[in-house]
DNA sequence: ACAATCAAAATTGTATACAATATTTGTGCA
DNA sequence: TGCACAAATATTGTATACAATTTTGATTGT
């Protein structure tokens, strides 16, 4: 169970002691990034309490955190919502992820150890996994918590947080932006990671994870999408 | 007034909606910044909410703000101290700043107007009016307002928010491991960064950036500091 | 039918009360 | 004096109550 693993280096995303406050993050951030949450959707305080047995003093402080990771948006008397970034927002995020994953899969070329490899293995076959079985949501968790274990091996913690916080917005950016919503978007580029870091070759590793972040980057349709809901009267008036 | 303009800015660094929770972020961020707290002081609910003349609801709100940005840490059940940077930590910001912080400032060549030169010369000669007054906290803190103000200008926000983190969390670390606490730090690093801007010359302004970090880095004395309170006893004893 | 307006309901912002946990203080004992 | 332990105090964690604001829904008039 790769994820497990994760989930012990994920609490330093929120930097908040355990407890259910952190709890709340944790399921909150996971129900997003498989998008069981799609943007925008209002994430009420007495809802989200009653769904985890909480306060809704607890639900705020767990709110406030996503809000600080950009997973979130917190409008004033208005209350809290999955974000919805902007198209500007999306090449930020990419051309930040293109600027310093590469670095740190230089890094991780260096510092990977034999177990290293395994773990990022696991990621890559519960990927595919997901995949046969349809779970494109999980499919794309996975997809991103191999980048995010690549950061941990690396052994940067200030880097490996910032790469975490980029790629939990990256999977907001691509379920509202990407192409082909059904194409499978495992890349062979994971592949060509892995043997680059099995042959400690930082160079070819740097030079994979640019290009990758690069295909990344154009496989998403950056164009304004309409929004479905606000409108739903009119479209219905039209039919 | 530079710091104004900054202010507005600054918000984003919490992402919280305007109110006296983001009151207090700033003023304790600014407090931070301008070493006016020490690192490891204890930020105590009560104690913040009288100064402010607010509820432990809204502190607890700004210091749990503060903690996500790294300025403090919060331990459970002991509560918000301010934030003491490992060596390791520090070693870790400065190496994340030379690798985005030149990138940035190579946009920033790019972007620049006349306007925003003007912006960041009143940010030196104001640096130089607090060395030349002895306020060496607030002259710190507008050396690192000429880093994120670069970052702004560079109009990559979501680079500019990590900038602007990691040069928070800078302050910090310099107060802590800054060799030469009574020296001017003023390089003159700015003015060259200055003369590159004016003339768009990115690259330069890339490199120079790059250099300049290098210099803060290794102008840090970065091995244990001995912690003085918690062994006052012992001192006494030996005396 | 449609828009404007106002009351009702729901939701967030804040303060406060109580419970759980640390910290401090004081006491007894070696 | 020094240490161990326990009561008292102080601080944080959480729930709840109330105020401020927004959202909803009904009513009215055109």
């Amino acid at each position: 169970m790769p994820e497990r693993k994760d989930a012990h280096h994920l609490h330093d995303l929120f930097q908040l002691p355990p407890g259910r406050t952190l709890d709340i993050c944790l399921k909150i951030h996971a129900a997003i990034l498989e998008h069981r949450l799609a943007p925008g959707t209002k994430l009420s305080e007495d809802e989200v309490g009653e769904i985890y047995g909480a306060s809704r003093t607890v639900v705020r402080a767990a709110l406030q955190a996503l809000a600080h990771t950009g997973l979130v948006t917190i409008e004033k008397n208005r209350g809290a919502f999955v974000a919805k970034p902007s198209i500007r927002e999306a090449h930020e995020i990419f051309e930040a992820r293109a600027l310093i994953e590469p670095r740190v899969a230089r890094m991780t070329a260096k510092a990977i150890t034999e177990n290293d490899l395994a773990r990022l293995q696991a990621h890559i076959d519960a990927e595919h996994q997901a995949l046969h079985d349809g779970d494109m949501g999980k499919a794309l968790s996975l997809s991103g918590a191999f980048h995010t274990t690549i950061a941990d091996i690396a052994g940067q913690q200030v880097l490996a947080h910032m790469v975490r916080s980029l790629i939990s917005r990256s999977s907001l950016i691509i379920s509202m932006y990407w192409k082909r919503p059904d194409t499978a978007c495992e890349s062979h580029s994971h592949h060509a990671l892995m043997k680059a870091f099995a042959e400690h070759d930082s160079d070819a590793a740097e030079e994979i994870q640019k290009s990758h972040l690069i295909d990344l980057h154009s496989g998403l349709n950056l164009v304004e999408v309409r929004q479905q809901h606000d409108s739903l009267k009119d479209i219905l008036r039209t039919g």
